[in-house]
DNA sequence: GTAGGGTTAG
C-alpha cells in the first residue's frame, strides 16, 4: 500500500536530516527492494522511492527508476528527476528534461520551478531565468514560498554577475540592468505573503554580496522585528564579510559573541568567515584561535587560514599551513594555490615556487586564471621574467590582474618597451585598465626614461578611464621627470599635484638632484620633505651624500650630527642569496659568515682581475669623510658583493646567481657587478627595493638607468 | 523544491 510506503519514506527522510546519510542511503535501497518484493512493480510506490532517491541525491538510482516508469511519468517524478540533475550541476539535463516533460503535455507543478530557477542561476542564463519567472507569474505560482526564495536568489546573483563583469569590461548597460535586478530582489520579497528564514537570509546575503552593507544590516534588524525570526548561522556568515571589508573588528567580535552564545561557533561556514574577518582586521592571532577551535576543518577553513597568514605578511606560517593541509590529506583547491603562491613571491623563494607550479600542473589546475596570475607575479618577483612571460602567454583568458602582473613584471625587469606594448595589447583586448595597471605602465616608463609615453598615459587616466591619479601615479611621473634631469619641472609638478605628496615622493626628487648634482634645488627639496616627514632618515642620508659628493664636508657633518641627535639611524644594508635550500644573509661589512675568509679571498682575486679589465673605483658613494684606502674597504664590503662572491664560490660554474638587496644598489657596485658577471661568465640577477638588474657579459639590463 | 564561508596584481 502506498500510504505505508509514504510513512517509511518520511521516516527515512527524518533520519537523513540527522546527517546519517549512509544509513538513509541503505534504508532507501532496502525500501526499494521491499517495495519490489512485496508488491511487484507498483508505479505509485516507485514514484515515492524516486523522490526519496532524489532527496538523497542518488543520481543513478533516480534516473534508472525514472526510466522504468511508464510514459508519461507524473509531475512528481519529473520534479524529482530535475532536482537531482540540478544538484549534480547537470544543468542542461535539467532543462532538456523540462522540455521533454512539456512536449508530453505534463503540466508543470510548483515543485519543478525552484530547481529550474536554480539551474538558470547557476548557468548565468538571464533570458531563461526571466522566462521561468514569467511562467510562474502566468501560473500564479510566483509568490509560492520556495519559488519566490529561488527567484530572490536568482536576481541577487545576476546583480553580482553584472557588477563583477563591469569591473573588468566595458558594458555600461549591464550596470543599469544590475540596478533593476537588485530592485527585483526587493520586489519579489515584498510581494510574498509568507516568508521564512531562507527568504530573509537570501535577501541579506544578496545585499551583502552586492556591497549594499547598510541595506543588508538593516534587513537583519527587520528580520527580528517584523519577521520575528532570529539570525541563524546562514545570516551570520553572510554579514561577517561586511565587517571584514570595513575592518570593523568590534562589530565582528559582537557577531562572534552572538555565535558562541547560540552555539553556532562550531559551524565551518561561520568558522571560516571569522578567520577571514579577523585576518582582514589584522588580528591574525584571533584568526588562529578561530581556526584551532574549529571541531571539524574543511578545505575552506584551511584556505582561509593560509590566505589570512599570507595577507598579514606571515609568509612562512602560510606555507606551513599549506604543508599541514597536504599532510592531513585535505585536497587543496585552486584557491589554496592562489593564496599560497604570493608567499613565495614575497619571500623570493623561486625553488619553492617552482615546486608548487609542478604540483599545480600535475593536479591539472594550470588553466585556472587566479593561479596563473599569481604564478606570473611570483616568477617575475623571483627574478625569472622568462617563465613569467611563458605562463602568461599560455593563458587562454587574461583578466586585468593577469595583464597587470605581467606588465609590472616587465617594468621591474627593465623591459619597458614590452611593458608598454603589453599595455596596448590589453586595451586592444577590451580589458579596462585599473588603478594598479596604470601604476605598472607608469613604473615601466619611469624605469626606462620614457617621458612622453608617461605623460600620455598619465593624462589619459582620468580623461579616458575615469581613474583619478593617486599618489603612486604622481610619484612615478615625478620620479621620471627628475631622473630625466628635468628637475625644476619635477619640483613644480610635485608642488602642484592633486594629492598631498609624501616624503617618499620628495625623496625620489632628492635622489635625482643628487644624480644631476644640483645642490641648490636639493636644499629646497629637503626642506619641503622634512616639513612633511621630519623623521625621514633617508632624507638626511641623501642630503648628506649630496654634500659629500660636492665636498661640502662641514654641511654633511652637520646633518649627521642632527641625525644622531634625533636618534635616526640609517637602514642597515642587507643582501641575501638562496643556495641549496638555505638563505644566506649578509650585512654591509659583515664578517660573521662561516665562509667569510673564502669570500674575502675571492673578492680580492676578483678585484685584481676587474682592475685589469679597466674597473676604476667610484668613491663618490661613500658618504664619510675618510681617506681613499678606507673608502675602498667600505665599498669592497658592500653586502651585495659579499652575497655575490659567496654565490660564485658555492655554486657550480654557469649557474645564475640571484641576489636580493633591501636598498638600492650603489653606482660603484653596479659597475663592479658588470665586470664580475663578465669575468666569471655568469648571469647575475640582483633585485633591489624597486627593480631587477640582470648583469650579463659586462652590461646590465637596466642600461645604467635606474 | 529554496539560502551561507575562502582566491590573484601594488
Amino acid at each position: 500500500m502506498s500510504s505505508c510506503t509514504q510513512h517509511m519514506v518520511i521516516d527515512i527522510l527524518r533520519k537523513n536530516s540527522n546527517k546519517t546519510v549512509s544509513v538513509s542511503k541503505r534504508h532507501a535501497k532496502q525500501l526499494h527492494a521491499h517495495v519490489v518484493k512485496i508488491k511487484g512493480i507498483s508505479h505509485e510506490d516507485n514514484i515515492l522511492v524516486l523522490s526519496l532517491y532524489s532527496n538523497l541525491n542518488l543520481l543513478h538510482y533516480s534516473t534508472n527508476l525514472f526510466n522504468s516508469l511508464p510514459s508519461p511519468p507524473p509531475p512528481l517524478a519529473w520534479s524529482s528527476l530535475i532536482k537531482c540533475y540540478t544538484s549534480h550541476s547537470l544543468l542542461h539535463l535539467s532543462f532538456s528534461s523540462f522540455n521533454s516533460m512539456r512536449s508530453l503535455s505534463v503540466p508543470p507543478n510548483r515543485h519543478v520551478f525552484p530547481s529550474l530557477i536554480k539551474a538558470s542561476t547557476l548557468l548565468k542564463h538571464a533570458k531563461l531565468a526571466y522566462s521561468l519567472h514569467a511562467s510562474t507569474v502566468r501560473l500564479g505560482l510566483d509568490s509560492d514560498l520556495y519559488i519566490a526564495n529561488a527567484l530572490i536568489n536568482m536576481y541577487a546573483k545576476f546583480r553580482s554577475f553584472s557588477v563583477n563583469a563591469n569591473a573588468g569590461n566595458v558594458f555600461d548597460d549591464l550596470s543599469l540592468r544590475g540596478k533593476s535586478e537588485i530592485h527585483s530582489v526587493r520586489k519579489v520579497f515584498d510581494m510574498m505573503r509568507v516568508r521564512d528564514v531562507v527568504s530573509w537570509n537570501t535577501v541579506i546575503a544578496g545585499y551583502a554580496q552586492n556591497g549594499m552593507f547598510f541595506e543588508s544590516l538593516d534587513m537583519v534588524r527587520e528580520m527580528g522585528k517584523n519577521g520575528n525570526l532570529k539570525p541563524d548561522s546562514f545570516t551570520l556568515s553572510s554579514i561577517l564579510p561586511i565587517f571584514a571589508e570595513h575592518v570593523d573588528v568590534c562589530r565582528g567580535k559582537e557577531i562572534h559573541g552572538y555565535a558562541v552564545r547560540n552555539g553556532f561557533d562550531g559551524d565551518v561556514f561561520i568558522g571560516s568567515s571569522l578567520i577571514d574577518m579577523y585576518a582582514k582586521c589584522n588580528r591574525l592571532e584571533n584568526s588562529l584561535c578561530a581556526f584551532y577551535l574549529l571541531p571539524r576543518k574543511d578545505a575552506i577553513s584551511w584556505n582561509s587560514i593560509i590566505a589570512g597568514c599570507v595577507q598579514n605578511g606571515e609568509f612562512d606560517r602560510g606555507l606551513g599551513f599549506f604543508r599541514r593541509m597536504l599532510k592531513e590529506n585535505v585536497r587543496p583547491m585552486p584557491i589554496s594555490f592562489s593564496s599560497v603562491i604570493p608567499a613565495c613571491a614575497h619571500l623570493t623563494a623561486l625553488n619553492l615556487g617552482k615546486q608548487l607550479h609542478g604540483c599545480i600542473v600535475r593536479i591539472g589546475f594550470d588553466d585556472n586564471e587566479f593561479i596563473a596570475s599569481s604564478l606570473v607575479d611570483m616568477y617575475a618577483k623571483c627574478g625569472n621574467i622568462k617563465m613569467a612571460r611563458s605562463v602568461f602567454d599560455r593563458m587562454e583568458k587574461r583578466d586585468m590582474v593577469a595583464w597587470t602582473a605581467i606588465i609590472m613584471g616587465c617594468a621591474m625587469h627593465g623591459h619597458a618597451l614590452d611593458a608598454v606594448s603589453l599595455f596596448e595589447n590589453m586595451l586592444e583586448d577590451g580589458v579596462r585598465p585599473c588603478y594598479v595597471a596604470f601604476m605598472a605602465v607608469l613604473t615601466a616608463c619611469s624605469h626606462a626614461g620614457l617621458v612622453d609615453e608617461s605623460w600620455r598615459y598619465f593624462n589619459s587616466m582620468e580623461r579616458d578611464f575615469g581613474i583619478v591619479p593617486g599618489l603612486e601615479h604622481y610619484a612615478a611621473v615625478a620620479d621620471l621627470l627628475g631622473r630625466a634631469g628635468r628637475l625644476e619641472e619635477a619640483y613644480d609638478f610635485i608642488s602642484n599635484m592633486g594629492v598631498q605628496p609624501t616624503g617618499s615622493v620628495w625623496s625620489t626628487l632628492l635622489a635625482a638632484c643628487r644624480a644631476h648634482k644640483n645642490v641648490e634645488l636639493a636644499e629646497k627639496v629637503v626642506d619641503r620633505l622634512l616639513l612633511i616627514d621630519p623623521e625621514n632618515m633617508g632624507a638626511y642620508v641623501l642630503m648628506s651624500n649630496i654634500y659629500s659628493a660636492s665636498r661640502r664636508w662641514k654641511d654633511a657633518a652637520r646633518l649627521r650630527i642632527q641625525m644622531r641627535k634625533k636618534g635616526l639611524k640609517k637602514t642597515p644594508a642587507c643582501s641575501w642569496i638562496e643556495v641549496g635550500k638555505e638563505v644566506h644573509t649578509f650585512m654591509a661589512g659583515d664578517k660573521s659568515h662561516p665562509c667569510y675568509d673564502k669570500i674575502n679571498k675571492a673578492l680580492i682575486v676578483l678585484l685584481e682581475q676587474m682592475e685589469k679589465e679597466g674597473y676604476v673605483l667610484d668613491t663618490n658613494e661613500v658618504l664619510h669623510d675618510v681617506d681613499e684606502e678606507h673608502k675602498r674597504e667600505l665599498l669592497h664590503n658592500h653586502s651585495e658583493r659579499l652575497a655575490i662572491a659567496f654565490g660564485i664560490i658555492s655554486t657550480t660554474a654557469g649557474t645564475t646567481i640571484r641576489v636580493i638587496k633591501n636598498i638600492r644598489v650603489c653606482t660603484d657596485c653596479h659597475t663592479a657587478i658588470k665586470f664580475i658577471a663578465k669575468i666569471v661568465g655568469r648571469e647575475i640577477v640582483v633585485r633591489d627595493n624597486s627593480r631587477f638588474h640582470h648583469f650579463k657579459n659586462g652590461s646590465c639590463s637596466c642600461g645604467d638607468y635606474w
